[in-house]
Formats: structure tokens, C-alpha cells, sequence
DNA sequence: GAGTATATGTTCCGTGTTTAGACAAAATCT
DNA sequence: AGATTTTGTCTAAACACGGAACATATACTC
């Protein structure tokens, strides 16, 4: 039950019916790649001839293509198989993180095309433009059977402002109200588009075709790594607030007497349960600080601690153990604040999943106010499946089959 | 950006853009009225043709009426005005609360009727519906001239499912799985509608005729009293989640070590900040327990408390000075995971904003990731306004207004 | 007081879109 | 070869917005 803003609303012109049905048909092509006309017709439950001026019109957009004739299922004639016309166009994904910058190429599916490039991040953002600029040149030309770039997508550990362009605060990386995004697509010549990289991750689950858990009801990701990234989707649609930083439960307090947070307040979540926090715990003194590096905690991960726990450290145990169990405890208020269908969990931390898994759920426990919220669903995203670089290319790719606004 | 759902979608039909702007037409009467056609198109950005037609149907649903005519502003023919069709029909809300019941006669856009009437709360569910069955024929048997009843709005302190009717669990008043709509409904002879009281209050402010912050972005309405009840809206839309239970910021820790709360978990918010938590801070022992109950704190309110701050008595505004700074850290929480424009309090402990603002204003800056979140609009809704009985009246009144599904 | 200007509300026609159904094309089965 | 079935196209009807003309009603001006 919406209201509608008397102040804000949108009008149904002659054209609107059309338009609104052209983006199902658009989005059921994209989800049900390879189909008919006809097909389209009984999953919207039209007649066959609104379906074909839809498709039709696609057709002129050049955004879908008539594939080869289908095999007939029974007797009549064969179907044309339609599909998103992705055929010499393609998306580039970066994922900037504090150590290193990732860089993939996908199609306008969010498909991955070749292999994932990375190096490392310089925090200078001149510098960073240039190398970046020079090395998604390069990779457009390594792969040039795949087309014309349609534009790059760009996640960030940080507040970012994706209309104005610019990275207001990324405190990983050092910048403060950076301007991004023109730099890089005038050095490249191709649109970009960044948004904060916890709500890549979620826009990456939004609009994989797969799933669909995520287009109605509410669901998060949580990104765990050197912070705690998260995104919020409602009703399919990405939680963004007043300056796009809506979802920034990683700060939200597990004890306001707690460990010092890099966000400057204490006891926050994040300072319980990032990949920082973990390793403190494990060697016994705080990382995050300025204090002396030795030769074993630099290069020491978090993938190193897990193994150590697998391979029967008790300290290492311990230290995961703990993590787990701040982990569940802080997934227990996303569940009391937003009652989500699904939460989405994505980080090195998952990499150990199988151990903790129990912990975190009955940490979870401890604090949800009911039964169902104690059994929310948590799913585990791996690194392989690169979820900030295929939000990165959501960023492109999406806005096309994006529904129209309306009312 | 909304993805649509490739499994659950709305096809528009031949009829799609006239509800649309059907809806639109009602909801632009209902904030501007009294108002002409001709201004309904201008606002509309349509021709007069269409938006005559569009009022026609309107009045043929008797949703509308056409009223005196308008004092030309200019020269040329005086407008017709046209209002919400409100005459001889009215709304009945109640407030279901953990010592006493308030009832409210509204019309149709929310005007109080008549007074506030309140009785004390019986706990069991037969008993409390014979008397408010009695009660509102009692009071729509005074308010005759009123017209007919077109529903009665509940609110509850507690989780509720408003599509089965049923009250899951009001701690409060020990009510496990009640259904609570149906016998009272069967009772009047009337539709009865139910919803949590947070939530109920977010919608209130949601379709008061005067505020369009919530009709766009995120708003969230805090409401502290024995416990804290929050509704979140989100683009016009009320947050709900899986289970009907999204919003309960009020068990988001504080302090995972921190006092015991009614819910059977430790530091949420709530147990900092409620009025019995206030209380027990003054009286340095804690009220909620099953102790032994003296004369002084018996009948000693939140409000008495708050007189004793105001006449010098320096315990009494220790005592409300910590509760604001704990409302300032946990409305960081709200802050820091939702950014939203604005956050409405209500409750007992509004009555001395005047002397806590600062405090809660500053605790909230404790914890604010950023300067904006810092400065996020706090607006204070008194308890003459009746912010639940409200929304339990829109409960009734707002379907009618709602936004078609469409896409 | 008659004429002019202006605003409101209605009506008519054109265009675009869904709805319904007919029809040709293509494939399979008998 | 003919019947059946499925796909895709096409045409007419119903319905909605878009635009403009027209009647109505009021105020201003000479």
C-alpha cells in the first residue's frame, strides 16, 4: 500500500502501457532466454499480437536479437527464439579495494568474458586514473572480438555520490570528496558509473539471473573484509537514503564500551568482525593501529588464520570462533531492523564457513526477537563468483531493464 | 532504479493508465482540496478534458463531491470545487495499550471527531472485546450525525500480522497468537483492521494531509513509551518485511553487556531508553523486575519524573539526561543503517525536548558516520496528536488513496 | 449596458494501445 | 494428402490520452 507523493508523481501518458509492458518483455527475455513470442504472450498473459509489437520494437532498439528457429516441442510451427542482444557490445567491472584493483570484462548479461586482472591499488587518485585508464584500454583490446564497450562500472570502499560522480569519504584509501568518475571517462572515453561497493555486492544478487529472491520483499549483503560493507534491497530496489549511505549496519554498535572503530566510535560491529578485528584478536594486539609491523603480521591473512584453524590452532580457533559469534550477534539486528527474507553473506571470513556456520547461527539466535527471525536464511556468495566486480558491471548493464517509474 | 520481478510483475491492461491517474486525481484532490478541474489538470500537467473525466468517475464512486462554487480568482467562470466525499461516513480508531484503551471518531481524511475516550485495559482478549465492542457502538451511537462507520483501525503493542487478523505476541499483555480481528469485527458488524502501534504511528505521519516528507525517501517514526515501537517508511510504503516484524530497532544493542530487556537479550536500546528504564535509573533499582511494588513507584510516571527535572531536582534530571543521551546513540543506529530525512519521536518523553535536545543531539553525534547523518531532521510529535490512534484510523481510511501495482 | 477578455468545464476527433479474433505459415501426426 | 497444432501477423473494436473547439460564466472596459 503506496502513497503517492502529491508533489512528486508520474502521470500515465498515451504512451505508458507500452512502455511499462516493453520492460517486462524485456526482463522475461532476460530471464528466459531463449523465447518465443508466443512464450512471452502466455507469460504475460497477453495475446500473441501485443507480444510481437513489444518484441518488435526490442527489435528496432537493437536490444534483443531473433536467434535460430527452435526446435518444435510437439507438432507446429517453430518458434524464433529471441534473446538480449549482447553481440559485440560489452561492460567492464573494477573493483578498488585498499591493496589491490580488480578488473573484469563481461557481456550485457553480466557474463564473465576472459579472465580477472588485478594490480595494485595506488592510493594517489591521478595516478590510479591513469593506470586504471591505461590498463582497461588494454584489456578492451586484448578481448576486442567482444565489441564495443557500452561502459565501466566501478565499486568503491566507501561513501560515494554515483550522480555527482565522486567518492565523498573512502577512508580505506585515504580520499575525500574525489571526483571519479570524469577523470577515468575522459581518459578512456566511455561512460562511467561508480557506486559504494557494499551496494554493488547487493546490486550484483538484485540482477543475476538466477535469482529472484531479491526483486520483492528485503534482502542484504554483507561484505566482510578489511570493513564491513553492506547493501539493502526493498521491493527490487537498491536502499539508498538521503546521501546513498543507507545500510551502514557495520557501524551500528554491538557495545558502545567496545573496541576503538576506525569510523572514530567504539564498539561498532565492524571493529568486532573485520578481517583487522579477526587478526588483532588472533595475535593478541591491535593491527588497526600505528604500532610496529613485524614481518609475520603484514603479510599474515585472514585465509592464513583459517587455514591455521583447520589445521587445529586453538588460538586460531579461538580468534575465528570469536568472529563468528560477533558476526551472528550483529546479523541478529540486520534481522530485527529489517526482518529480511534473505541475507547474503560474501568476505574472506566465508572461506570458513563450514566451522562457524553453527556459531554464527546460534550467536544470530541469541538476540532475534522470534523464531523465523532465528531461521532467516543466510547464503554464502564465494570470491570466486566476484560479487563487487559483477555489481560493478550492474551498473551499466541494469539501468536498461530497470522498471519505468510510474504513479 | 527497481528491477521488476520476472515471476511477479503487473502487465499493464487497457485500463492501467486511467487508474493510474485516477489514483493521482484522488490523492491531488485530497492535498489541495478544496480544488477546481481545471486546477487538477494544471497540476496534473494533463488537458481539462481528461482530468473532467477522470473527476466524473470520481463522483461517480461518490469517492468525491462537487461543493459550492469557488470565488473567481480573476475574471471568467467560477470554478466548481470538488472535496474528498467525507459526509455521513466516518473511522473508528483504537489504541490498544498495556494499561489503558483510547477510542477516536475521524472522518475519512483524519479530522478528529468528537473527544478521545479511554478505558482501562483488560488482558484478556474475550473480556477487552466485549468492552470495545460496547464502546465504539457507544460512541458512533453518540456521534450519530457522523454517519456510518466504514471500519475500525487497531493498533497493538506488539507483533502483528494484519493479513490473518491475529496478534503473534504483545509482551505486554502476555497475548500469544490472538485473533483479535474477527471476533471484534463480528462483534460491530464493522471491518476491523490491525497493525502494530510503531507502525501504525509511521503510517499516520505518512498520510497526514499536511506532511509529504515520507511520501518520497526513507522517514522513521520512534515512539517511546513502556517499550519502543518503530515504523519505517521507505518511498511512500511502509517497511514490513518477511514477517511483518521489520523496524525493531528497539533490540538493536546499545551494549550486548548492558541491562536485561523484556525480549530475553541484553543492551537492546529499549532497555536503556524506555520509561520503565528511566524510572529505574531514578529510583537506582530496576522496576521492570517482579520486586516488591512500593506506593511511590506504583503510580510514578515518566512525566512526574520529568516535572521533578524541570522544578531543580538534580537526581530526576540525571535520570532523564542519561535516557537522552542513549536516545541520541541508538537514533545513530537508525541513522547510520536507514540515512533517513527525517525521524518523527513520540512519546512521554518528548514533553521535555526542550531540556534534552541537545543531549540527544550530541549522543547521536557520538556515532554518526558522517556530518549529514549528524544533522538528520528530528521532528517531535506530541501526544495530543495521537499519533496511533491515527494510523490506526488510516488503517481505514488510506486503502482507498494507495498507489495501483503496476510493473 | 453592450462588447470584450478570460477562465471553467464539456465535447469531438485523432492517435496510440490493449483486446479479441481471424488467418496464413510451418511443422507433426494419421 | 489431409487433419491438427503451434507460431506469428493482421484487422477491427474498445478504451485512454492529446489537442482543439465550443458553450458557459464572470469581470472588465468603454
Amino acid at each position: 500500500m503506496r502513497k503517492i507523493n502529491p508533489h512528486d508523481f508520474k502521470v500515465a501518458r498515451r504512451g505508458t502501457s507500452r512502455t511499462i509492458n516493453r520492460q517486462i518483455a524485456l526482463n522475461l527475455i532476460r530471464a528466459h532466454q531463449p523465447v518465443s513470442r508466443a512464450d512471452l504472450a502466455r507469460l504475460m498473459n497477453v495475446r500473441r499480437g501485443v507480444a510481437s509489437l513489444l518484441v518488435s520494437e526490442l527489435l528496432d532498439e537493437a536490444l534483443i536479437f531473433e536467434g535460430a528457429m527452435g526446435e518444435a516441442v510437439g507438432r507446429g510451427r517453430r518458434p524464433t527464439f529471441l534473446y538480449i542482444d549482447s553481440r559485440q557490445r560489452c561492460v567492464v567491472g573494477v573493483d578498488i579495494r585498499a591493496s589491490r584493483t580488480y578488473i573484469m570484462v563481461t557481456d550485457l548479461m553480466g557474463r564473465q568474458l576472459g579472465v580477472v586482472s588485478s594490480f595494485q591499488t595506488n592510493r594517489d587518485v591521478g595516478v590510479l586514473t591513469q593506470e586504471l585508464s591505461r590498463r582497461i584500454k588494454q584489456v578492451l583490446a586484448d578481448y576486442k572480438e567482444v565489441g564495443a564497450c557500452e561502459g565501466v562500472g566501478v565499486a568503491v570502499p566507501g561513501m560515494v555520490d554515483p550522480a555527482a560522480g565522486r567518492v565523498v569519504h573512502a577512508p580505506t584509501l585515504s580520499w575525500r570528496d574525489v571526483n571519479l568518475r570524469d577523470p577515468l571517462a575522459a581518459a578512456i572515453g566511455i561512460p562511467v558509473h561508480i557506486e559504494n561497493s557494499g551496494k554493488a555486492c547487493a546490486l550484483a544478487q538484485l540482477w543475476a539471473t538466477r535469482s529472484d529472491v531479491m526483486a520483492s520483499g528485503i534482502s542484504v549483503f554483507v561484505s566482510v573484509s578489511d570493513g564491513v560493507g553492506i547493501g539493502v534491497v526493498v521491493n527490487g530496489e537498491l536502499l539508498r537514503g538521503r546521501h546513498n549511505t543507507a545500510g551502514e549496519f557495520g557501524h551500528v554498535p554491538l557495545s558502545i564500551d567496545g573496541p576503538r572503530c576506525s569510523c572514530g566510535a567504539t564498539g561498532c560491529w565492524e571493529s568486532y568482525i573485520s578481517n583487522i578485528a579477526t587478526l588483532s584478536r588472533y595475535f593478541g594486539r591491535d593491527l588497526a593501529g600505528s604500532g610496529p609491523v613485524d614481518a609475520e603480521t603484514a603479510t599474515f591473512s585472514v585465509e592464513d588464520l583459517i587455514a591455521r584453524a583447520r589445521a587445529g590452532d586453538p588460538k586460531a580457533l579461538a580468534a575465528v570462533n570469536s568472529t563468528a559469534r560477533y558476526l551472528g550477534l550483529g546479523l541478529s539486528s540486520i534481522i530485527n531492523a529489517l526482518d529480511p527474507v534473505r541475507i547474503y553473506i560474501g568476505g574472506e571470513i566465508t572461506t570458513a564457513w563450514s566451522l562457524i556456520e553453527p556459531i554464527v547461527r546460534s550467536g544470530l539466535r541469541e538476540r532475534t526477537l522470534t523464531d523465523f527471525g532465528g531461521n532467516t536464511e543466510i547464503h554464502v556468495v564465494p570470491a570466486e563468483e566476484h560479487p563487487r566486480l559483477r555489481g560493478a558491471v550492474a551498473l551499466v548493464a541494469a539501468p536498461a531493464f530497470a522498471a519505468p517509474m510510474v504513479a
